[in-house]
DNA sequence: TCAGCCGGTTGCGTTTAGCAATCGGTTGTG
DNA sequence: CACAACCGATTGCTAAACGCAACCGGCTGA
């Protein structure tokens, strides 16, 4: 996340160098699942409630680190619009992993979790249909699937699962 | 890791709010992958160079959380065991992850890799072997399989590279 | 014209990370 | 029985990161 020295060629660990702080991860989660591109709707659609400061600060670094990149959006001259990399598309099994032991051992909440259900039942084969899925929107690859739509089954998820709870979506 | 207040109930916040610090998750795997028990063996065998009180507190917290315990050791009344719970060795799926996206992404060492290449193509099969194999050595629980020790393909790979590099074995 | 949105920045106090030296008790060795 | 080495930490310190609130100048749509 931080720093540049390199503490040891340990895979596990360059992983929580890159990563391994309270919030580069929360920010790639709202970009790759709730779609948040921009930086007012990353800002004000948290569900952390990311101070203004650190979310500047940390896609500084995500930038840097090649997991995000960068772009003028045509359609306002102030806007950026930020686009997930192949690398950070490639966390899909990773936050999958966070998300199955954390619903697991941690006091989640129904309505937060039920994404995190449908991935961890789906399976390597919903992940991959996933990817393509972002590859598509943040790559501007064509989605080589033609079946529903992996966002589709988590969306539906979620809303219905609000909808018991009584909540406003976030996405 | 530290607070006790929760940001939200979605389970990848969970999960980083318990282990997204960069030393929990090395603790952890140093216990999980080199078999270090006890402090010191924690302290001196750390090849990313913890710090005493920095390897104190995250003990304290782990323990705290629920991932470790700590019990005495009857050869020695001031040395203590360290313990996985079944809580943190559910934590290998999530570790395989990290090692196969670290592997792909980040400047790894051959030598501190093969046990993740290991991990990873083994597949679920394999961390389920290694699981059983972590619930013998730490809750004592008598391992139900009969076929060779996922361990011990990690230990051979790991020796194998390290004797091909020329280096000292850390575990 | 002007309120509201745009991606941030600044200032400041609190918390955590990290380093080096040290602690008092225990143990094996000569 | 002396003593060095080892045991799990603790202390004091500085640097870095976190977190909050207020604010910035430029842009946009009504």
């Amino acid at each position: 996340m931080t720093s540049d020295h390199i503490r040891s060629g340990c895979p596990i660990n360059l992983t929580l160098e890159a990563l391994g702080d309270r919030w580069s991860l929360i920010v790639i989660r709202d970009m790759m699942f709730g779609n948040r591109r921009h930086f007012r709707e990353l800002l004000n659609n948290s569900e952390e409630g990311i101070a203004s400061n650190i979310l500047a600060d940390r896609l500084k670094r995500l930038t840097e680190g090649g997991f995000i990149t960068r772009a003028d959006d045509p359609s306002h001259k102030q806007k950026a619009i930020y686009s997930l990399t192949e690398k950070a598309i490639q966390l899909v099994p990773l936050l999958s992993a966070m998300g199955a032991w954390g619903r697991r051992h941690m006091p989640v909440t129904k309505t937060l979790s039920v994404r995190a259900e449908i991935l961890e039942k789906g399976g390597p084969a919903l992940w991959s249909d996933f990817m393509d899925e972002l590859r598509e929107m943040h790559l501007g690859e064509p989605r080589p699937g033609t079946g529903p739509k992996a966002s589709d089954q988590m969306r539906d998820a979620y809303l219905a699962a609000l909808k018991e709870e009584g909540g406003t979506p976030r996405s």
